[in-house]
DNA sequence: TCACTTGTAATTATAATGATTACATGTAAC
DNA sequence: GTTACATGTAATCATTATAATTACAAGTGA
């Protein structure tokens, strides 16, 4: 299976913030550019809210960063929209039987692997910023415009 | 989401063939060990077989390590058992707005980012072999016991 | 032949996702 | 203060993957 969308979703709502700040950024408006419903937008921004990284009031449109682009990371981001829990990217299958040797230590020993193979692929993200990406895209538009 | 467990499983499957190498380690007892149903082993094991893991016959009963156990990496048992496509990890939102530049360019901009991100988990499972699984278990098992 | 095994198809319950409708609540311009 | 419009949320629905289970065809070997 797939990490949720949410997270490139996300991803993509705070770099068009940011890339319209002198624009007013409502959740129609962030909707029509991901191409999805407002209200999917709004709870995407709910979580987004939670964790600091964008400002946002009730009744009043457009949204806001809450902090600098290069202050918020991919894993922020990922951190934010709840896509993978802790230590859960891999499940285990419960209940394996005690009574045999495997089926007794199988989850004490593929634990530490599945939480350092989930680890580094947190680090790629930790080590991305919304800054890269917004350069990133400003870059092609100017090769392709 | 987390990644099946099917993956879990089928390292539970394959450590257990091994340390049963005396024994006949035939889908139910398999399926024992796991706590699982024995069809559930079937479906796991063809694919196991199919990625040449191990041999299994119709209508004989038990199944052998197809490969030495230094030489399977836990990277192998996860690429047989279909849990992540290639490059599939993350799932990015399809039809974003190609009106707008964000919409025209999220998809190659974070592509390599997610892409980067997954082979550095897979790269973790790649270091790992099955040899070191059964080590750390009998290991586990000496002190307990 | 018979008991037992593997290989598969089909069905079911459960859970997450993403889209959508509906509506309560907040904001600000008039 | 009313009105137009925005956000916040609950509820519903279709879709999809998972894992368990039943049923049965086909292979194996005593």
């Amino acid at each position: 299976m797939s990490i949720s969308s949410r997270f490139a979703v996300g991803i993509h709502i705070l770099v068009l913030i940011e890339m319209n700040k002198d624009g007013v950024s409502s959740s129609e408006f962030l909707a029509e550019s991901v191409n999805t419903n407002p209200v999917v937008i709004r709870k995407i921004m709910g979580m987004l809210k939670k964790s600091g990284l964008v400002e946002v009031h009730p009744g009043k449109a457009g949204a806001k960063l809450a902090k600098d682009l290069s202050d918020i990371t991919l894993l922020d981001v990922y951190k934010a929209v709840n896509v993978v829990q802790d230590r859960a990217l891999f499940s285990i299958h419960q209940n394996p039987n005690p009574k045999c040797p495997v089926g007794r230590n199988i989850q004490d020993t593929i634990e530490p692997i599945f939480e350092a193979s989930q680890i580094a692929m947190e680090k790629v993200l930790e080590n991305v910023t919304l800054e890269d990406v917004v350069k990133d895209i400003s870059k092609k538009e100017n090769i392709i415009c």
